[in-house]
RNA sequence: GCUAAUGUGGCUCAGGGGUAGAGCAGCUCACUCGUAAUGAGCAGGCCGUGGGUUCAAUUCCCACCAUUAGCUCCA
């Protein structure tokens, strides 16, 4: 007997049984919806024989491990097809990733867009059949000569490299056989929905020096209607795309005479200094000093530093009076030397320097991306120098800190903790007293984070912040480190309250990341119409004829006064023109003026948030206008 | 860096071995206009760069540069 507990306690007894004989006893529709069950802590077929007491859910395509079940088995339904279509094709892996799947081949030629439909016809046949996903265990010998007599190279590899207790296991489909730990859907019917998206070069085992496999990426979904709804996503971001948008918007450029290093626009630079007036200011109130480092520094700076034995191949070297030098990839070398400059004691602690810095880093051509990836950028760093006791107050200073700035944009975010990687430095009683500074911290926010162990920094923990764009799409912005490394090779001091000399704690800590980076998101998470307080042009003032003209520029000099970025647009076009000029061009405040305006000292108003505002003093009109872009209403 | 694709006026794109076209934007003129495109005209390109093939190359071939999608890397 075998005895099953449910997720709500109840306990069904079996002599032989399945997953999908619970859920089918329990009802028609659970055994329908679940696409795979959780047997203890794993995840396993619906169909996979239950051969011990355990507890059991079923999982639906939502649940955790089971869209990835559904789209692993998508994956090899688009195996399946491409074998049938191709011949002389062996198979790499196929696994299920975060928004679908893909699988890579080794074929002669490659795969075109044209030949999508081809396989996707296919794949839908494949379906149609509704072949059973069968699986079956071979022993190392025999799965290797399986796979030979099959001419799958790389399953071979594969197998091979499996560790030597690993349970070799195959799924069959119809007359298509895979090597695979799945698990799988009960058979191929079961996809309701599917599109093939690209295809794309990857290396076999992600290594440059070895073969180029063509990859076809595709999704898949439980029901049409979510696959529209991702593939409409995939549209909205294409049209979001801040490389397309800043051009339009004259924010920035970036030009084949710098790649990777961009050019700001007056109105991209209106909007950086925003950010960076915004930063000050909070900073300054938080208790933060501001220097500036500079961004070339000899070698044996970086030598002390590490970054010239570990980060050499990124950094851009010169040669200065036959000297070696290197431009700055990060701040952190040069705001040592700024510390050590002077005798520190704990009263001074913590000690907050930010800065602005710009870095350069030598990125490979293939992976520069509009303002997202560049070789050049601003950190708006920070090293915070303080005592351990005063760790966890200082992190949670910096938590509200970045709390406060995501807010202000209108930004979800998400809190990861990474914890000491594998290879380190320091000793266990550092890692263990900052990692529980750090965690303090976070259950002191009551901050909900998820632990990535062993994914920190040789040097020390840290704590990234991921924030999700008005899509859904997420960024990691923000990071507070925790490094006890750099004050080692500086040899940084302070005078300790017992007169002794004591080495100092030091986080690094961003905000915004990048300011390049930032704007980036910013842009594709308001699709270009940068809220009031951002806009580069936030009022603009249309004539309904000439004679109009100055009235128009008493309104601009009035908003221009109260600190307000207003224009007049005072050409001889129809007003319907400049309305829609107005409104491509984002403008968020567009204020109409004619005869009935100039007479009653008034203006026709709209605005994107609210629409038709009709026509309002030129009073109030201001005062809305000053007091929304004081409150920062996004 | 690697693989593939792409590179034509400011932008979006068509064309194609006989030295280039459209729409939008720009400029000029007319209209003096009330809430998402008034009309007419003009101007604008060494067809990414360098080689090669050819009587002739923007078109075909090669190399390079850049961009894009991935791989890798990551703020």
């Amino acid at each position: 007997m075998i005895k099953i507990t449910l997720k709500d306690g109840s306990v069904r007894e079996y002599e032989k049984v399945t997953a999908l004989d619970v859920a089918k006893e329990i009802s028609e529709g659970l055994a329908r919806v679940s696409v795979a069950a959780k047997v203890d802590d794993k995840v396993v077929g619906l169909t996979e024989p239950i051969t011990k007491d355990c507890t059991l859910s079923l999982l639906k395509f939502e649940d955790e491990g089971g869209a990835s079940t559904y789209r692993h088995t998508s994956s090899h339904v688009l195996a399946h097809a491409v074998k049938n279509l191709y011949g002389k094709v062996a198979l790499a892996i196929g696994p299920s990733i975060e928004n679908g799947f893909y699988y890579d081949f080794d074929i002669d030629g490659v795969f075109r867009e044209e030949d999508f439909d081809k396989i996707e016809a296919e794949m839908q046949k494949i379906i149609d059949a509704d072949y059973e996903e069968v699986k079956f265990l071979l022993p190392r010998d025999e799965a290797i000569r399986f796979m030979e007599e099959k001419n799958e190279p790389y399953k071979v590899e594969l197998i091979r490299d499996l560790p030597e207790d690993a349970e070799i296991s195959f799924y069959r489909q119809g007359d298509f056989v895979d090597l695979c730990a799945g698990p799988h859907l009960p058979s191929t019917g079961r996809i309701k929905a599917f599109k093939i998206l690209s295809v794309a070069g990857a290396y076999w085992r992600g290594d440059s020096s070895r073969k180029m496999l063509q990859r076809i990426y595709a999704t898949s979904y439980n029901d049409k209607k979510e696959l529209k709804q991702y593939l409409f996503m995939l549209e909205e971001a294409k049209k979001r795309d801040h490389r397309k948008l800043g051009k339009e918007l004259e924010l920035f450029d970036i030009l084949e005479e710098g790649p990777g290093f961009p050019f700001f626009l007056p109105k991209g630079m209106v909007l950086r200094n925003i950010l960076e007036d915004y930063w000050r200011s909070e900073h300054v109130k938080k208790g933060y000093q501001e220097i500036k480092t500079p961004m070339i520094l000899n070698q044996k700076l970086w030598e002390t530093s590490g970054h010239w034995s570990n980060y050499k191949e990124n950094m851009y070297t010169l040669l200065i009076d036959d000297s070696d030098y290197a431009i700055k990839p990060m701040n952190c070398p040069g705001g040592m030397l700024v510390y050590k400059q002077k005798l520190h004691s704990y009263k001074e602690f913590p000690l907050r320097v930010g800065e602005l810095g710009l870095v350069h880093r030598h990125e490979l051509s293939g992976a520069l991306h509009g303002l997202m990836r560049v070789r050049c950028f601003t950190q708006d760093d920070a090293h915070i120098f303080m005592t351990e006791e005063q760790i966890e107050s200082e992190i949670i200073g910096v938590i509200d800190l970045i709390d406060q700035f995501y807010k202000v944009f209108g930004f979800k975010y998400k809190v990861e903790l990474s914890t000491r990687p594998e290879k380190s430095i320091g000793s266990d009683e550092m890692w263990e007293k900052s990692t529980t500074a750090l965690k303090n911290a976070l259950d002191h926010k009551k901050v909900v984070y998820k632990i990535n162990e062993g994914d920190g920094a040789f040097y020390g923990p840290k704590i990234d912040f991921h924030l999700e764009d008005s899509i859904g799409r997420t960024w990691q912005c923000g990071t507070i480190q925790l490094d006890m490394n750099l004050p080692e090779r500086f040899d940084l001091s302070y005078i300790g309250a017992d007169g002794e000399k004591h080495r100092p704690v030091m986080i690094h800590r961003v905000v915004f990341g990048s300011i390049e980076r930032f704007i980036a998101i910013l842009i594709e998470h308001y699709a270009g119409a940068l809220p009031l307080w951002l806009s580069p042009e936030q009022v603009r003032i249309l004539t309904i004829s000439e004679v109009h003209e100055n009235y128009a520029n008493e309104v601009r000099d009035k908003l221009t006064a109260a600190g307000i970025r207003a224009t007049v647009d005072a050409r001889n076009e129809k007003i319907g023109y400049k309305i829609r000029e107005s409104r491509n061009e984002r403008v968020p405040y567009i204020l109409t003026v004619g005869d009935k305006e100039v007479e009653t000292e008034s203006v026709s108003a709209r605005n994107r948030r609210e629409g038709e505002l009709g026509t309002i003093s030129l009073n109030d009109a201001v005062l809305k206008i000053i007091s929304e872009n004081e409150e920062r209403i996004i």
